[in-house]
DNA sequence: AAGTTTATGCGTACGTTATACGCAGAAGTA
DNA sequence: TACTTCTGCGTATAACGTACGCATAAACTT
């Protein structure tokens, strides 16, 4: 205890809330969940641009100025507004195996992040230690609780499937924002895709992208299927369970 | 070719080298390359957020307003640095398996995004494109070639493998950043994660991260061994053999 | 009851940002 | 020589995050 006598930050002491009131000074108008809740709004109907600390405020009716009494500056708004969005997991079910679980939680994880897509353009300052993330956390640990995997294969375990899932969350928003700015459909957004990837990418400096091009995989819109987000998640889980397998018998 | 005439984005076409010039009006006292240099320069050296149109024109010695002869927004400039930052992928090795190779993919692209955390920290807002995107892409997709993995598989493939390194290097980097920030060691930098957990997870409210707490996994300061990056993409190839020796077998 | 302490709401102000607009001048073409 | 077209860029605007300080409200102290 020399030199770490670090505090915790400010933000997590609210989002923990672990905020002491002393009792004094004018009784609060407002609730730091309050101000969360008006940006958490204004993200989901305008989007993430649309957020800034005027426009939240003008949401509640105060004055821009007053936010900065319960928030140190916009990035831990943000990051607020994450954990609220993200909420609480769902409960576990209780004759699941690891792989149904892990798989459930990819899901889970994904239509989440498809309801509020702004989440995922929040710029990430740090590792994961809101309530919220850890409670997803927990979650999915809780389900490889059973499994040979070491308690570090666990954690890595969960950052490649959330990694996987916001990854997919990202890609599949951003056409659909840029479908929705073209007036188009996703189906249209991405075979616009297909077509400048045809027109840009020479097959003779490119010949693996034009092998792909000319098997026609990129031609069904077979997007709402995400079958590539599938296709990752199962060959890790593949992956995981080779692992385990191995680990038992050898 | 009836609702669907759109063109290339202006964006594309530069980054193709697909601008021709009318020969008409003064001659052009920059190029894009120019400009896209000056914004990695400054983002190198300073960071992404210190990249601003201003910045970016100061360090050619031209007027603020003149880049925009060459770019139609700050975004589209950010992309060129993107893609300008990567570079070309290394060339193909002869003899290497398919595994070796993703293996050696996954660790060029990290050491390269390691290089220039800035990259990372670019937001996206359309899928990979540009001319360097696509020769990764094709670099990638050439290993799979005597797979027999399903062309779209290997394109699932790279997103993942892209993926959990772009994931893995934003982690690292914040990490990096926040002991830059606080003036300690990035060991230090961890350690007061694991310290923040403890302090903030209630281990009877997170059974799971109190458990992975109490193993002791957060408390060694392996960080720089890349530990949990090489075991999510080594679970993942496991899981892509698993799926092609299925598929032979089957 | 009076004074002290501390917190709140917020008006004002500042520095930065991206970028729309339009003009002067350069280099071609007719 | 006239006309077209493109360049560099000065000016201006709207929006942004947030530092600062003041008036005031509530509780604690004496």
């Amino acid at each position: 205890m020399s030199e770490s006598e670090v505090g915790i930050p400010p933000v997590l002491a609210a989002a923990w809330g672990l905020r002491e009131r002393s009792g004094k000074g004018p009784r609060p108008g407002l609730t730091l969940e309050r101000i969360v809740a008006a940006g958490v709004k204004v993200a989901a109907s305008e989007g993430l641009g649309a957020v800034s600390m005027a426009r939240v405020a003008s949401e509640l009716g105060v004055a821009t100025m007053s936010l900065y009494r319960y928030v140190r500056a916009k990035d831990d708004l943000l990051d607020l507004m994450v954990d609220a969005a993200i909420g609480q997991p769902p409960p576990r079910q209780p004759g699941e195996d690891w792989r149904a679980g892990l798989t459930r939680f990819a899901h889970t994880y994904l239509a989440l992040l498809r309801g509020q897509p702004w989440v995922v353009r929040v710029p990430i300052g740090t590792p994961p230690i809101t309530p919220n993330q850890i409670a997803w956390m927990d979650h999915g640990l809780e389900i490889m609780r059973d499994t040979a995997l070491a308690h570090h294969e666990r954690l890595s375990a969960m950052m490649t499937i959330s990694a996987l899932t916001r990854n997919w969350a990202l890609l599949t928003a951003d056409i659909d924002a840029a479908a929705r700015g073209g007036g188009i459909s996703t189906e249209q957004a991405m075979a616009g895709y297909a077509r400048l990837l045809k027109l840009l990418a020479d097959p003779v400096r490119f010949p693996a992208v034009g092998d792909l091009i000319a098997s026609g995989a990129l031609d069904n819109p077979d997007e709402p299927a995400d079958d590539d987000f599938e296709f990752g998640i199962a060959r890790f889980l593949d992956g995981l369970e080779a692992h385990m397998t191995r680990r038992k018998d050898g």
